[in-house]
RNA sequence: ACCCGGGUGGUGGAACUGGUAGACACGCAGGACUUAAAAUCCUGUUUGCAGCAAUGCAAGUGUGGGUUCAACUCCCAUCCCGGGUACCA
């Protein structure tokens, strides 16, 4: 008998189905165990062999925690809304949830395929009324609370309110939001101003924000849409316009978040990654009163070196800031307004990246230092943004890089408070120095200074301590139909929340998934929809949709309880099961979702919904497995330079060249062949310099390469276009369908090589069915695990898996005999045999724990 | 540009806390079995030099410096690759 793979396999999982062997109880004597996977998105590429790392892993160690006598809840679900689908259903007219159902379908089947233990009656969908009910569900908890900073907890809004009607909004001190008023006044403000106020302290808001604006396809772009300033689609130019979104007021938790990473297994890069993006950090507010213009404005700069205020010699505002159109000077204007044209057209990437290229303007208006008086230039500058701290910076040029660039560029003097420290040549930012020129800081160590100015400010009411963080709100609003609808609706442009037995608000079917008018999403064409027959007044619903990770924000919770349509998950079960133990995924949710989630944890933590406030107890960074993309080089038929060659184009004929040819240097040899299979041309037009750029640089299907050598026929059937192509091969002869003259031995067709994410734009996907089919699932899971450790991050290749595959067999081999059938015995082990064995369980046991699979594999291997 | 990873034979990787670099596997080469092939088994395999050989000598963990009796491992500098940078998921 041999190792019969295919039999075997097929044998356990359809047991495992009819026994439902897999399905896990909310009820049970045993410890818990709960190991989560980050749930895939139902791409229409189906799943490609870097999917399952991450999935075999928190198998294997599912797996190994049940026979260890624990209740494991290992689920398993679908992201299944989002853009892809949407630009999908735009090119084809297929509805995003037809295609979405019939990914998730491929999905499945190719998890099953490789056997795992998932507990599928638990199965989750993001997109489907019954879950998103609860997104919508939850959002509106979030709606309606605010965020109390006393008692450091989030609170119903309905008790803010109250406090309101009570005593206004004086008691919250340092978080007032906008004007303080009292009780009296609440009492006047009409419902608007009321709305307006409380919006102003809602976890969810709406606010102006920027979008990326294409006005060609009347459409808002996402990032990824927009290369090099204009649209993926078309090349439109792209520019910066503000529309009213929603937020997700996640500062709010920004201290909490931070917090809590000290009571969490995560990796100590994941953490830093965490921490810089929340991007605490403490120092002053100042305020520069402005010298003439606007009485009683000033300029309010956040700075966390208040020690070098006398080193103060200019002030930049980010181009945006409120005070630019008040204080800009008539002489100036013009070249404001310029300046102003052009970063519109900048994205915020390319302004913080370029920092080479120094650009600003100067306003004509100046500050006074409030210290010693002196005027200070103030000007705009791309490279201070808007919305971190105040969009203000006071210039300190000798201990600044960026404040020493720009006065070096536009000739400001720079005065310095460091004496020797400073050369003149480049800034110096220590902290180490003895401050000179700098008045009642004279003599003084920075690093002692710096709390002596902010209790100086303080004093003279200049400013104050503050504590700032670099995160940002997080944008909640796309312009897309692909997503939860918001469980909004607006009278007389006021938002009010869908009554809860309304929910869920459901998506309607569209026809056309071109966007509204002026960028609104898709839903806003939908009249009948939007507007909501009322008993006088204008009711219309929210157009918008939330974004991707409004529904991965909580799926974790909904594993619990999955079917439970009173609430998003029973106390109990959510008790229960309590925190994920172990979650498995990539570092690229390092800042996106993991910070989502664990907000929205905390938030359902402070309303008494769930009892734990962090998700995830321990996390596992599965690295990426990465594709490996080959390319062809396909001479350019583009004009100018193939104008007079109409012959290669009405022919339809392309040529390909092999990738070390590619280069100048090796083009005479490039020409002899051209010449030779095309004697009809007139070839002295080639000009060397002009042709080595010619060349354009396609993705080939990796599955049509072997190593490098390009299957030049299976190319060639691969696309009716290709079907005539000549290929110039390594070797400088030529592989034509014309005629086979110069093609020689051995020659071959080498492709180009990178590594990239794994994609099916790409073309450098593998399907992991394929494999299992060839070699089974065992092998192509404990290959993958044998690929490296796991945390990082490599290339696919599937040259190995032979090896792992003959260790199987040869493991079976062990116990049946291909002749005599089964060849175990019953003799007693020895004690150094024993001794082998034992070792070898205890290593294994370890690595497993720990996710060091790869070593366990080897392990294994030896003791065999 | 910034933040976080990574760089070790022909290839994927191992080396746990600074202590024999290259476990295990792929590939390759040679051999056994076979009419033949596949499968399987055995042997060799970091590089260079010397030797019939056992073996010996030298170099070697991206690059350049440094600390140390001892460095893949620690420090400084630098190059390259991957992920993220707020509307891809």
């Amino acid at each position: 008998m041999e190792y019969n793979f295919r039999k075997i396999e097929k044998h356990w999982q359809e047991k495992w189905k009819a026994e439902n062997a897999y399905t896990v109880s909310n009820h049970s004597e045993k410890p818990k165990c709960y190991v989560l996977d980050m749930f895939p998105y139902p791409s229409g590429a189906g799943l490609h062999v870097g999917h399952p790392l991450g999935y075999i892993a928190s198998d294997i160690y599912a797996r190994f925690k049940r026979l260890k006598g624990f209740n494991v809840l290992h689920p398993m679900g679908y992201d299944s809304f989002g853009l892809p689908a949407e630009q999908y259903a735009l090119e084809t007219g297929q509805h995003p949830a037809t295609t979405t159902q019939n990914n998730i379908t491929t999905f499945r089947s190719q998890l099953e395929n490789i056997g795992f233990s998932f507990d599928w009656s638990r199965e989750v969908r993001t997109s489907d009324p019954s879950y998103y009910r609860w997104t919508q569900w939850i959002f509106l908890q979030i709606f309606n609370s605010w965020y109390d900073h006393e008692k450091n907890k989030a609170r119903p809004i309905s008790e803010l309110i109250e406090a309101f009607e009570k005593e206004g909004n004086g008691f919250l001190k340092d978080h007032v939001a906008g004007d303080i008023f009292s009780a009296e006044d609440w009492e006047i403000f009409d419902e608007k101003q009321q709305q307006d106020i409380l919006m102003q302290y809602r976890l969810a808001y709406t606010a102006y924000g920027e979008v990326n604006w294409c006005a060609a396809l009347g459409t808002v772009l996402a990032n990824d849409e927009v290369i090099n300033g204009v649209s993926e689609r078309g090349g439109h130019p792209v520019e910066k316009k503000q529309m009213r979104q929603w937020y997700m007021r996640i500062t709010a938790y920004a201290e909490r978040l931070l917090q809590g990473l000290d009571t969490v297994s995560f990796s100590d890069a994941m953490k830093e990654m965490q921490k810089n993006w929340i991007g605490k950090s403490e120092g002053a507010e100042i305020v520069f009163p402005l010298s003439t213009r606007g009485e009683g404005l000033g300029v309010r700069v956040y700075t966390t070196r208040p020690d070098t205020i006398f080193g103060v010699d200019f002030m930049v505002l980010a181009p945006e800031h409120d005070l630019v159109s008040k204080i800009t000077t008539a002489e100036q204007q013009h070249a404001i307004n310029e300046y102003l044209q052009y970063v519109k057209s900048r994205s915020e990437r390319e302004r913080l990246a370029e920092v080479k290229q120094i650009t600003g303007a100067f306003t004509g208006a100046h500050a006074i230092n409030p210290f010693d008086g002196r005027l200070i230039p103030i000007w705009i500058s791309e490279y201070v943004l808007a919305g971190y701290g105040t969009g203000a910076i006071m210039a300190v040029p000798c201990g600044d890089q960026r404040d020493f660039a720009f006065a070096k560029h536009f000739n400001i003097p720079i005065t310095n408070i460091i004496g020797e420290h400073f050369n003149g040549e480049e800034a110096n930012p220590t902290t180490e120095a003895y401050l000179s020129n700098s008045g009642f800081l004279d003599g003084m160590l920075m690093r002692d200074a710096i709390s002596v100015a902010t209790a100086k400010l303080e004093q003279e009411g200049l400013g104050k301590r503050k504590i700032n963080y670099k995160m940002r709100d997080a944008g909640f609003s796309r312009q897309r139909y692909w997503g939860e609808p918001f469980p909004i609706i607006y009278k007389e442009g006021i938002p009010y929340p869908v009554d809860e037995k309304d929910l869920p608000v459901e998506l309607p079917h569209v026809d056309s998934y071109s966007p509204g008018p002026e960028g609104q999403g898709p839903l806003a064409n939908i009249t009948e929809w939007v507007l909501i027959p009322g008993p006088s007044s204008l009711v219309e619903r929210e157009t918008n949709t939330m974004p991707g990770y409004a529904g991965s924000s909580w799926y974790f919770l909904r594993y619990m309880d999955p079917h439970n349509d009173q609430t998003f998950a029973d106390k109990k079960a959510t008790d229960y099961w309590n925190q994920v133990d172990v979650y498995v995924g990539g570092t690229e949710h390092a800042v996106g979702h993991l910070l989502y989630s664990r907000m929205w944890t905390k938030v359902l933590f402070d309303l008494g919904y769930i009892s734990f406030d962090e998700p995830f107890k321990k996390l596992v960074n599965q690295g990426m497995i990465q594709g490996s993309s080959r390319f062809v080089y396909r001479l350019s038929m583009s004009k100018p330079f193939f104008d007079d060659y109409d012959f290669l184009r009405e022919n339809g004929i392309q040529i390909f060249v092999s990738n070390n040819l590619k280069e100048k240097h090796s083009l005479a040899g490039f020409f002899e062949t051209i010449r030779m299979n095309f004697p009809q041309l007139d070839y002295s037009f080639f000009d060397m310099e002009i042709v080595s750029q010619r060349f354009l640089k396609l993705y080939v299907n990796v599955n049509l390469v072997d190593g490098v050598e390009l299957d030049i026929n299976a190319f060639r059937k691969s696309k009716p276009e290709y079907s005539n192509a000549h290929f110039i091969l390594e070797d400088g002869s030529v592989n034509s369908p014309l005629s086979t003259r110069g093609e020689r031995q051995g020659a071959r067709y080498i492709c180009g090589v990178e590594t990239e994410k794994m994609s099916k734009s790409k073309l450098n996907t593998i399907n992991p069915d394929e494999l299992v089919l060839k070699y089974g699932a065992d092998t192509f899971r404990m290959y993958e695990m044998f690929l490296g450790p796991v945390e990082q991050s490599k290339p696919w290749d599937t040259k190995g898996i032979e090896g792992v595959h003959r260790f199987l067999r040869k493991l079976w081999r062990l116990y049946y005999d291909e002749v005599k059938g089964q060849v175990w015995n019953d003799y007693k082990p020895t004690n150094d045999e024993l001794k082998i064995l034992h070792r070898t369980i205890k290593k294994i046991e370890e690595d497993t724990e720990h996710f060091s699979y790869n070593t366990a594999v080897s392990a294994f291997m030896v003791c065999v």
